[in-house]
DNA sequence: CTAGATTCTCTACAAATGTAGATAATGTCA
DNA sequence: TGACATTATCTACATTTGTAGAGAATCTAG
């Protein structure tokens, strides 16, 4: 029954990945955590929180006159909603022609190649169970 | 002096897919391809065509009173803006784990596992020289 | 208790996106 | 040449996204 995938913007990228190093946390302390990067002012930041709030990705709740948020997706989760986009729209759902352009525009060491095919034996294994 | 990576929309992918396969063409033959999954109008698709050709993702010339599009990006260009778009935002711009996650999460057959192999096994050899 | 600091609430507004109707221009066949 | 059929043009409007200001509420330290 998980939920219905996952589709974030790319400001919310930005506040959900403070979040998660951050939560339990108060909206403040996440403006704050982005100023740095994006130069957003608080309004900005809380009206992002909270909207994300709606849409399911952050769970809030009052504790006195604070706001705590959490995050309500994992990190997991909106890392393999924002795959899946791709794999369906740009590559029709087809994995190994995704892998092969992943393969093909990145410019990989042989360490990373060789972690790759590590990966996949790995993966071999347990498929075959 | 590859253009600034390419960003679509869902309703934009409909779109180029169906460009792809027919251009050069007009917006009333996409819009009648597009109709059977869609069920868009033709000004809807129309719109949605000329805002592409603003944004440089079509082409368009006028043919007396037709107007021919043609697709201005490749669908290799397509895809890996989208690709890229996730691992940057997902992954902070780590492959390995985007595989991982690839792996973890769809159902692979042994042909496919196998295929994955053998083409890591082909960048390797290609890395090599 | 009161002034400053902190946080919240509400409202706003422009740009982008999704969707389409109304109407005009043109082409074509009888 | 006149009536259809095709296509194009323009305008419109709701929703979502990006960004933020103004002012209210509350806390805190003197």
């Amino acid at each position: 029954m998980s939920k219905p995938t996952v589709e974030l913007t790319e400001s919310e990228w930005s506040v959900i990945k403070a979040v998660w190093e951050t939560e339990p946390c108060t909206a403040p302390a996440i403006q704050e955590k982005l100023l740095k990067p994006t130069g957003w002012h608080y309004s900005t930041v809380r009206t992002l929180m909270d909207r994300m709030v709606a849409k399911g990705m952050l769970k809030a709740k009052k504790e006195g006159k604070l706001t705590i948020y959490q995050s309500a997706v994992t990190r997991a989760q909106a890392q393999s909603g924002e795959l899946f986009y791709a794999l369906k729209h740009a590559f029709n759902g087809a994995l190994t022609p995704m892998v092969q352009c992943l393969l093909d525009s990145k410019d990989l060491n042989t360490k990373e190649l060789a972690e790759l095919e590590a990966m996949i034996k790995a993966r071999k294994k347990a498929a075959k169970k």
